[in-house]
DNA sequence: GCAGTACATCGACCAATGTCAATCTAAGGA
DNA sequence: TCCTTAGATTGACATTGGTCGATGTACTGC
């Protein structure tokens, strides 16, 4: 048994009485600033039900006109969230002809899923 | 093998010639905005870290004077984002004497990571 | 009761964000 | 070449949200 067992000297030397001593470190504020930014980008009804109506699609791929079927927002709008959900790396678009058809990054929820459980 | 599966007569019926058809139902617009007011307490660096603080403390839970420690905020300014954890289900809090502590409510974490892996 | 401490609430300010109308760009078809 | 259509961009607006100083409240010790 060490001294450090019988005399917990980490908590005699905090000036804060009612703390109880951390078990490990927390996150970092970079990783927590990227974690928020993915979140960001989730945060918002729209882009939720976006990122539904691809994924429910065949090859998780769809195009715009599928989600100015389904929500009742202006085509910029939508326009607007698409590229919220490109730029944080959820979406992927591809062009083809005069369509636009945006894809589901695989992994990409998964990974933030991940993240979410061991902060 | 079925009739539908050698005319898929609903990519006929439909309107758009881009689409291809869904495999199945995206998310309801009550579910998505359940889930965005969950994201949104998350989608912030200073909550991130205080739920990363909080749970890396011993039986997961910690005062605010921990918080004020570590983050570079005002007191009022990390007793709002406490509020915010608090009414979205993440926090909980008990008063003890003249101390606040906040723990993590167990299983808040990964129910938001099980949904955001099943949109 | 009084002073001090810990934390919450209030009010105000400024930045970020969601929304739409108007416009622009690019691709197809006649 | 011109017109139509799909979708992106721009600009403006209203709302939300993060932050802090000032103040309020509740508990402790003297």
């Amino acid at each position: 048994m060490t001294f450090t067992q019988i005399l917990p000297l980490t908590d005699i030397s905090r000036a804060d009485a009612c703390s109880t001593p951390p078990t490990r470190a927390a996150t970092s504020p970079e990783h927590a600033d990227a974690l928020a930014h993915s979140l960001k980008a989730l945060a918002d009804p729209a882009r939720l039900r976006i990122i539904s109506i691809v994924s429910a699609h065949a090859n998780q791929e769809a195009c715009v006109c599928d989600l100015t079927d389904q929500l009742t927002l202006s085509q910029p709008t939508i326009s607007h969230h698409l590229k919220v959900l490109v730029e944080a790396g959820f979406l992927s678009r591809a062009k083809r002809g005069t369509w636009s058809y945006y894809s589901l990054v695989p992994g990409s929820l998964g990974a933030v899923a991940r993240v979410i459980s061991a902060i």
